[in-house]
DNA sequence: AGTGCGACCCGAACGC
DNA sequence: TGCGTTCGGGTCGCAC
């Protein structure tokens, strides 16, 4: 499931292949992927031209000449570079072909991805880009800055680290990753938390996406980027899915629990847990 | 206002 | 074996 990392990953391997290419022809196979005008988008992309890809927290941001296309993946997006001519695939909802007939196809197994374009001046107009916090690598990310916005939460810190107006790009996988490496309780309360815990949860959601982008993503269930890159970080989880494992540091057994309808998986011993 | 939870989806995994 | 059921994952929107 994309993530921060898995973005970033997409983004630098589409770029390379699909910059300044024209678009001749988009074609729409599951319309509810697009969340603005079906007749306006057709008539935009038509013609256009990507000129850079940029992201937001967990959204992909294509440039094209007045409007940009914001596409989140959600679970299960993906984009695919194949001819024009191969035959179209079951999940695959949405198809740009380029003049030199080659296409970006946008697949998605379970349909939860969603597109939208604006013009590029609206771009922070749009809710989901608007209200994102501060990302894990921006240096902006300080412990007063999530002391301050956890401090009067009675919420799970599990389920914070997932809120994107306050960390933008994490996701379940890294979420768990981080309150482990940070040794923070993921059941604690967003009141109970100290200064320091924050510090700790700042330092390591840094480094663990670093990591995480360094390393292509983590490929868990289908995820795979848009060159069917294998994410190498899933060697580097510790806790995630590891339940019934011994813990890296403790030995202890790794648990798996319910926060907030999500699944959590966390070292009792390391962080705490009673 | 703050918090919790179902809906959106559908393939895979699970249970009988 | 084969069927039906549950699960998961990010985000939105509604209910309390």
């Amino acid at each position: 499931m994309p993530e921060i990392a898995e973005v970033e990953t997409v983004r630098n391997t589409l770029k390379n292949k699909i910059l300044n290419k024209k678009i001749k022809e988009v074609k729409i196979i599951y319309p509810k992927i697009i969340e603005t005008n079906l007749d306006e988008f057709k008539k935009v992309m038509k013609g256009n031209t990507f000129h850079d890809i940029k992201r937001i927290g967990k959204y992909l941001i294509f440039e094209l000449d007045n409007h940009y296309l914001i596409s989140h993946l959600r679970m299960e997006g993906k984009y695919f570079l194949k001819n024009s001519n191969e035959e179209i695939l079951k999940h695959e909802h949405l198809i740009f072909t380029f003049t030199d007939n080659t296409d970006m196809r946008y697949h998605d197994t379970r349909k939860f991805g969603r597109m939208a374009l604006v013009l590029k001046e609206n771009l922070y107009d749009y809710e989901g880009i608007k209200k994102q916090g501060i990302e894990p690598i921006d240096d902006k990310l300080s412990k007063e800055y999530l002391y301050d916005k956890f401090k009067n939460k009675s919420i799970p810190m599990k389920t914070l680290l997932l809120d994107q107006t306050i960390i933008s790009g994490l996701g379940n996988i890294y979420a768990d990753e981080v309150l482990f490496e940070a040794q923070v309780n993921p059941f604690k309360l967003g009141k109970d938390i100290t200064l320091s815990e924050c510090a700790k949860i700042k330092s390591a959601s840094k480094k663990i996406i670093l990591k995480a982008i360094e390393e292509g993503g983590t490929t868990i269930r289908s995820y795979t980027s848009s060159l069917g890159v294998t994410g190498r970080f899933q060697q580097y989880l510790c806790v995630h899915k590891q339940e019934g494992k011994p813990c890296k540091i403790c030995k202890t057994i790794i648990k798996k629990a319910k926060v907030n309808g999500r699944s959590t998986y966390y070292c009792e011993k390391c962080q705490n847990v009673k």
